[in-house]
DNA sequence: CTTTTGTTGCAATTTGTTTTGAACTAGACC
DNA sequence: GGTCTAGTTCAAAACAAATTGCAACAAAAG
């Protein structure tokens, strides 16, 4: 039982066209893009990345919580600010979404 | 000369934000993610794909010009036909479009 | 010159997403 | 309690993209 549930989770399932769409219409765009890019580097609280994204307070915090909602993000607060960091699965979960994995390599 | 043009060929650039998430937001969309799918699998002509994505001609033809438009596929004409083909760097230039290639691996 | 295969143009419309501004929650500090 | 800071949420406005419908076009085959 155990090793059957640990063998589930180390393996990245091969998502549906819906699922590998979705996905990738999170991750497509400027702001997002950049949030991940940079907490692939190193976990941050919102007020780091805004320096790095230099937008509305309230806009940011829209694009937090949709790659909240997509899984890719989790967070965790720490007195007054909110951390996030990149979720272990996220760069699989987004590789995985790509077309054309079943592809044979010439 | 030449090995200079062979070398850089078969490297896949590093992509700037901007040109990265252009590229994944060609490829977040349901049709052309499912026309990619396909000429992954195997070039096929237009009729071929019309078989697997149940739109509208002119429709299934302006999603192909986006794709064709982003180097991602390529066409040649056989008599009456256009074959569309996967672009041979297309998943590579994808897949070097996803944020967060430069984390290290736990 | 007609048919087949596929593309292009345009305008209207639907659809979904991004952005804005104001109000709001939660913790820290006095 | 009151206030400050850090972030979030909500609803409406603004924007961008996909879709539809229709007509016209191009290239090759017969």
């Amino acid at each position: 039982m155990i090793e059957m549930s640990r063998t589930a989770k180390l393996t990245t399932p091969v998502l549906g066209m819906e699922d590998a769409v979705s996905l990738l219409q999170v991750v497509a765009d400027p702001i997002r893009w950049t949030v991940l890019q940079q907490l692939a580097t190193t976990p941050s609280c919102v007020c780091d990345i805004q320096a790095h994204v230099p937008i509305a307070a309230n806009l940011l915090s829209y694009h937090l919580k949709v790659l909240r909602e997509a899984g890719l993000v989790t967070t965790s607060r720490r007195g007054r600010w909110i951390d996030y960091s990149l979720a272990d699965d996220a760069l699989d979960r987004v590789h995985a979404a790509l077309p054309g994995l079943g592809k044979v390599r010439s």
